[in-house]
DNA sequence: TTGTAGGCGTTATCAT
DNA sequence: ATGATAACGCCTACAA
């Protein structure tokens, strides 16, 4: 290990003069300068972080606090992570995994007492979330990706479920569609996801109405079997129904099994959106499913940059809050509804 | 931040017993000990990460070299990442998400150099890795998550593939099954990959050969039109087979379309089997698709395990690999085959 | 403009 | 068994 003492050493300074002509903190003379960048340069010389934290009192590192994969977990979860990293590092930071144990506040308390990360960036944020207030309490910075019922001073990324319905809307309408099924995620689901699903369903619903489309709401199924049969009840309660909107993988596998059971073909007979999951995943559905796709990458890059950039500047304005859209990426289940037809 | 010197001072001891009493670095009086304990304990004390680094060398910090996700990216990756991750926490160890730039070298070399990471953790390892070369070189200990061609002296965990291939193989000659085909991974897989689709080729031709099954091979359809496109072919030139395991999720919803297209069915006119893909992905497919799942949390865990044992123990003996098989989980695609009956 | 000295929190060494 | 002291590598005064 090369340390700043084996530069200042071969540059024959102080290794105070050598700090200060690599750091610029503080005025040095330009030859004196090239003097030393060149020799750590030819040393390879890189600082030790270890004892530049423990002097300034900051790490440059941040923690993502992660949950533990579960069903419903994967692509989404993993850009926030990569996402988050990507930007961590071009800012120079570094992105500490912390996988979410049983007890996340114990977890936290922990983490942050090491003295180890400069913030936290929480992800799978639920409405009402106690590790907010324990960070809060605790004065350690930190953003969310997603966010609270409340969100109020905190810093945040989260998708932007007013746009993403009406995004939605307007295509089917566009279409000529009359009439809008959701499917919601299923109130099992990881009270975590409360949030992505109370929001979607009531924005859903707003921009549906909105757009003088009939809307029907209410069902949650969460798996293929239950998405089979919520599809049933649907077009038995409303055989008029020719588009819908499905936020759960499996529950629209249900749906297209169903529509083929029923001899009927999609788009012809039902236009089907997949909302908030990946092109890729609607890539394996056929035909491929047209797809509102969360910015997940993008969510986890903005979460880290807004954490940095309050670490950076204490005296930063107001808490931000970006609110990004999931991105339409129409497929092949979406087309105008037919003429007079009913299930 | 409560410091050793509180804890010290609070129990009336000097800094240096506080710690020993706490480490149990020396003998140290029991009344001491639990003296110093119970400042501790009142104070919440909890010992400085980096100071403790910056004077033992060592971090207890790992990086895990994170590939930027692209297509083919998913859970996988991720339960390398969480299991990794967990198991570094259990042992006391952090892990350090670190994105793979465009030149994963300058990458390692500046990581390394930071002093902030006391080892290497290597995922989607290459036949030819250029990151082991470096690293072996650099003295920096690291394990792979997969393995290069010759993993010689390097500490790994991996799929065990000829056990995967004998599962796979015994599941459908079990079934009354006389003819095996296999869908490989496309050739224009990232080179990572390469390992994987030589190694699952390989052992799938020798399983099925070994269990005096007809087996077909070649095929490397990377997208669901390929995947369609492939099985006509093989339907082509094969009319007799009737069990078909494929690689690629993409590429088996293309194989189900085209099943379907032909009128005819899977299970009964074809059983089908996803091949390190998880449960959960198979459970979009409609039937429910058997399922090779690859063990990867458990990978990911004994990946770090494994660094981690190295790093504690210099002693340790020679390379551990440790070969882990994928899991069949049997689904719905699976059954014996038609009496007489071909394409 | 540059060098010297002190300290960040911890552990290791050396006395006592 | 315990206490003082010196590092670890860096940065920030302060002095020259």
């Amino acid at each position: 290990m090369t340390s700043l003492r084996d530069v200042a050493e071969r540059a024959g300074v102080a290794v105070s003069t050598a700090s200060a002509a690599l750091n610029g903190t503080r005025p040095v003379a330009a030859a004196t300068r090239r003097r030393v960048e060149r020799a750590a340069a030819e040393l390879g010389y890189r600082p030790n972080l270890l004892a530049r934290g423990l002097q300034s009192k900051r790490t440059r590192i941040l923690a993502l606090l992660f949950p533990a994969p579960r069903s419903g977990f994967g692509l989404t979860e993993m850009q926030f992570a990569t996402g988050a990293a990507e930007a961590a590092g071009e800012l120079g930071y570094h992105l500490l995994l912390s996988p979410e144990s049983a007890d996340p506040i114990e977890e936290l308390r922990h983490l942050t007492g090491l003295g180890l990360v400069d913030g936290v960036l929480l992800m799978e944020v639920g409405l009402d979330d106690e590790r907010t207030a324990f960070l809060a309490e605790s004065g350690v910075p930190f953003a969310m990706i997603g966010r609270t019922r409340e969100p109020g001073g905190i810093d945040h990324a989260d998708i932007d479920f007013a746009a993403t319905a009406d995004a939605a809307v307007a295509h089917v309408a566009g279409l000529g569609h009359r009439k809008l099924a959701f499917f919601n995620l299923a109130e099992d689901t990881h009270a975590a996801r409360y949030g992505p699903a109370i929001r979607a369903g009531a924005e859903f619903e707003r921009a549906a109405k909105e757009a003088g489309l009939a809307y029907v709401g209410g069902y949650r199924p969460g798996s293929a079997e239950d998405g089979g049969k919520a599809f049933e009840d649907l077009i038995d309660a409303h055989p008029d129904v020719t588009a819908l909107a499905v936020m759960d993988d499996h529950a629209a596998a249900g749906v297209i099994a169903a529509v083929a059971r029923h001899g009927r073909r999609i788009p012809e007979d039902l236009t089907l959106l997949l909302v908030l999951s990946s092109a890729r995943v609607a890539g394996m559905f056929h035909p491929r499913l047209t797809t509102l796709e969360p910015p997940s990458t993008e969510l986890g890059r903005l979460g880290a940059r807004m954490l940095i950039g309050r670490l950076q500047d204490e005296s930063q304005g107001g808490p931000r809050a970006r609110l990004l859209p999931c991105r339409l990426v129409v497929g092949d289940s979406s087309a105008p509804p037919r003429e007079g037809g009913t299930w």
